[in-house]
DNA sequence: GACTAAGTAA
DNA sequence: CGGCATACTTAGTC
């Protein structure tokens, strides 16, 4: 962010430098008036003299300015060396030059790895946003800079949407403060021609290769992978042509980046593609990339070659095309589709598209075709409509994969609430309802597993499996796409045969490196939403959001230093100061008549919260219908305000809205599962015209393991612009009057109880272990789960014992470690058993997957 | 309905 | 620095 805090410094002086316009191109803007750009390689409280500096520069400049010289360029580099790179260091980038109006635009581009800074508060700002999400993926999008970066499946995303080679350029060469680096104009010539020559079409129920280039067939055939992949069918290859629905005519450009599009002329108009809108009169910068003619594309003629792909194989050839520079391109042309019979559905007539959801829908359908990809947008912010919206606009036969039957069933409802779908028309495939539509096109709803399972299906499972895999399918919908790179569900993607795949979630993000195979597998990012434009527009929730710094009390913190890790994280969640701050806060939400839901990852925390605190809890022992029961009170029982919640909350959980959300245990640095939490409170917008806010508390014990997760955690969310205060002190907590945990002798009990717990629950361990110890095959991982129930009642009776404290403690440290000893021998036999129980699965999931 | 098995996130 | 907990699904069987 150096560059982009450089650029912010330039634009908030931009009124006073305008005296001086006429050298501006070689002036660096470095006033001392200025905070220091930027304070991360700058020593706290050292003072630099940057109107020195700047004169100092400006003194250089001059000087290699008056030696001409073929490198200038690279004087003013060494020369700048010398100034000011000791503080920027390789991010130094004021060798650039400056445009003489520079100023006026929004947009800063590296040249060495593709990053662009915008402006966020500049007048076209929102403008140039749309743009740079159309070819580059959004990194940091907080209040006033924005960062994107270009990247080559971006690039492809961008040729995808029908944007071309030079007016992504010219583009960015307009907004650009600076001239468009060399770097990046290859880079992005590179990785946009290639795009589109090779098309990946379904038809008669098999997968064709097909392009207008023969060389660029006979290119990838050159491909070991690809080659024995291919298809060797009696019909000639080349025999194969026109009949694809992926015509190998030039698309119809619609409405790409137009920001000004009138979204109510659009409404009724299902067909998205149709309406050209017209731009809005500041949006003049765009037309060139709106009205391009769209006869260059291609100078291809009818003749289209084509070759047969393995089914199986077609993931891995997906991947080895993009590795060569060659990405298929997918896509629908359902209008000609005269093979597959429609499906007639449409939205309601009260059915009312926002304009976001409608911007979406557009980089799909914006050529008249449905392009695959995915579309992220936050929860809340009627991700199901967009995709009720897309089936309506295929009109083909329509499935739909959840992760969880809860969700299969609000699918459901949802297509009956918002579109015309008849109840034969749509069909239900989880493990209890099996059912197929009755016409000849239809939708079903399903769950991953239920799809993805190939192994121990029931007659029906596997009768109703037939049903999926035989036919062909107009579209496919993917909930939660970012769960589809698991290893097992990434299969649904090749065993369903579908024209356009549509992939929908919040968060594009996992912890590990499998989210760019969506690239791929998918298509790409169509659309990100930028959550604070929602918020700002009032589509979802104002979040404040905030870190709550819970000191550690001495004991637990001694404790926490002893203990091995996993055990570590018990003490930092029950931290008697985190008890207390849970406590305030929630009786401060309550007197403000938020509704408040308490989040725990550990179920032990969780039910020692809620039953200390007097709450209800929820967790994934619990059973439907006290689930039901406990949601129901939350939702009408005006006395019952506070829920604490396991992770069954993170998913399928249809919450009640909520207005305040505190986290007690954020265990792991899951950047998807905080913003699925926040996402719990986005709805709540109905006060948002009151200047209305939800907020968001993480309670976090001091100096501990939990400040860098949190950290972690909370990047995906500051990336979408949500900052985070911190809270170290909360005002009045000590006059709360039913303080729990207040005397150090409370404390003390609470600490036995919670090592006690853990001690009994090692220790029950290892007898079970050590009784069954011979029995390898029947270990499961179940057990580690089972004796937290047994431990609970143990625990009762270990706190009476310890009742007294301090002598107890001392007494059962001992112990401990020498249960330590015991359960650290145990583990270990243990993880033996594991380890070859784990092998042995590892072996027979491959042999599966051969087979599969 | 209780159980197991097998999957996911991290 | 990398793999491990854990808690939670689902489907299928009895």
């Amino acid at each position: 962010m150096k560059r982009a805090a450089e650029g912010y410094a330039d634009a908030e002086s931009s009124s006073k430098r305008s005296r001086r316009a006429g050298d501006q191109d070689e002036y660096v803007d470095v006033d001392d008036t200025e905070s220091p750009p930027d304070t991360g390689y700058v020593p706290r409280g050292a003072t630099i003299n940057l109107g020195a500096l700047s004169r100092k520069l400006a003194a250089a400049r001059r000087n290699a300015d008056e030696q001409p010289s073929d490198s200038t360029l690279d004087a003013h580099r060494r020369q700048q060396d010398k100034l000011v790179s000791h503080i920027f260091m390789d991010q130094d980038f004021s060798w650039l030059h400056l445009k003489p109006d520079h100023a006026s635009r929004p947009l800063w581009i590296s040249p060495d790895d593709g990053h662009i800074i915008l402006e966020a508060f500049s007048p076209i700002a929102e403008q140039a946003q749309d743009f740079l999400v159309a070819i580059s993926e959004p990194v940091s999008r907080p209040a006033f800079i924005h960062e994107y970066k270009l990247t080559p499946y971006s690039l492809y995303a961008a040729v995808s949407v029908g944007l071309q080679t030079e007016d992504i350029i010219e583009v960015l060469n307009r907004l650009s403060k600076v001239p468009v680096p060399e770097s990046i104009i290859a880079l992005i010539r590179e990785r946009t021609l290639s795009y589109g020559k090779v098309k990946l079409v379904l038809k008669h129920n098999k997968y064709f290769i097909e392009s207008s280039h023969p060389e660029t067939l006979q290119f990838l055939l050159k491909d070991k992978l690809i080659r024995e992949a291919r298809v060797v069918s009696q019909v000639a290859d080349k025999s194969i042509k026109g009949n694809t629905f992926t015509t190998s005519k030039a698309p119809v450009k619609g409405d790409l980046v137009n920001p000004g599009v009138k979204e109510a002329e659009k409404k009724k108009d299902d067909t998205k593609a149709a309406a050209p809108g017209q731009p809005a009169s500041d949006a003049d910068l765009f037309t060139s990339v709106v009205g391009v003619d769209s006869d260059d594309i291609d100078d291809e003629d009818d003749n289209v070659h084509s070759f047969e792909i393995d089914d199986s194989k077609i993931d891995d050839v997906k991947k080895r095309c993009t590795e060569l520079e060659y990405p298929m391109l997918e896509e629908y042309d359902f209008r000609n589709d005269t093979i597959n019979p429609n499906l007639d559905i449409d939205l309601k007539p009260a059915t009312v598209i926002r304009p976001y959801q409608e911007t979406s829908l557009s980089k799909m359908f914006g050529n008249g075709r449905a392009r695959s990809g995915i579309i992220v947008l936050p929860c809340g912010a009627g991700k199901t409509l967009v995709g009720i919206t897309a089936a309506c606009t295929i009109k083909k036969s329509c499935l739909i994969l959840c992760t969880s039957s809860v969700s299969v069933m609000q699918w459901k409802s949802q297509f009956m609430q918002w579109s015309n779908v008849t109840d034969r028309q749509i069909a239900v495939f989880t493990a209890d309802q099996k059912e197929k539509f009755a016409g000849e096109s239809g939708i079903v709803i399903s769950t991953y597993s239920m799809v993805a399972n190939t192994h121990n299906r029931s007659h029906e499972s596997k009768k109703m499996m037939e049903f999926l895999t035989s036919r062909e399918w107009g579209f496919i919908l993917l909930d939660e796409v970012h769960v589809v790179p698991a290893a097992m569900f990434r299969r649904v993607v090749t065993t369903i045969k579908a024209h356009s795949k549509l992939g929908l979630t919040a968060t594009l993000v996992r912890e590990d490196d499998k989210i760019s195979d969506l690239n791929y597998m998918i298509g790409p990012k169509l659309y990100e939403a930028n959550w604070m434009d929602l918020a700002a527009k009032g589509h979802i929730a104002n979040v404040q959001c905030a870190e709550v710094w819970c000191p550690m009390t001495p004991e637990f913190y001694r404790e926490y230093l002893r203990e091995q890790s996993r055990k570590r994280m018990l003490l930092y969640c029950m931290n008697p100061k985190k008890f207390q701050a849970c406590q305030f806060l929630i009786k401060y939400h309550e007197d403000r008549g938020d509704k408040i839901i308490v989040f725990s990852d550990n179920v032990f925390a969780l039910e020692a919260y809620a039953k200390k605190l007097g709450k209800l809890y929820i967790h994934g022992g619990t059973g439907q219908v006290e689930r039901m029961r406990i949601l129901q009170n939350f939702q009408h029982n005006p006395a019952v305000n506070t829920i604490f919640l396991s992770k069954v909350g993170d998913t399928s959980i249809d919450l009640p809205e909520a207005t305040c959300l505190i986290q007690i245990s954020s265990h792991f640095g899951s950047r998807r599962q905080e913003a699925q939490r926040l996402g719990r409170i986005l709805r709540a917008k109905r006060r948002n015209d009151e200047g209305f806010n939800a907020f968001f508390y993480s309670l976090v014990s001091k100096d501990t393991q939990e400040m860098f997760y949190s950290t972690k955690r909370q990047q995906f969310l500051i990336d979408q612009g949500y900052s985070f205060k911190v809270i170290t002190h909360l005002d009045g907590l000590e006059k709360l009057p039913d303080l729990v945990y207040r005397t150090r002798d409370e404390q003390i009990e609470l600490i036995s109880s919670v090592l006690l717990a853990n001690e009994s629950d090692a220790d029950l361990g290892n007898d079970i272990r050590a009784g069954e110890g011979d029995l390898a095959g029947t270990v499961t991982s179940k057990d580690f789960g089972l004796p937290v129930k047994v431990a609970a009642a143990q625990r009762t009776t270990g706190s009476l014992t310890a009742l007294s404290g301090g002598q107890h403690m001392s007494y059962m440290e001992q112990n401990k470690s020498a249960n330590k000893k015991l359960a650290r021998e145990a583990n270990t036999t243990r993880n033996k058993l594991f380890a070859k129980r784990d092998r042995d699965l590892a072996s027979a999931r491959k042999e599966a997957r051969a087979r599969g």
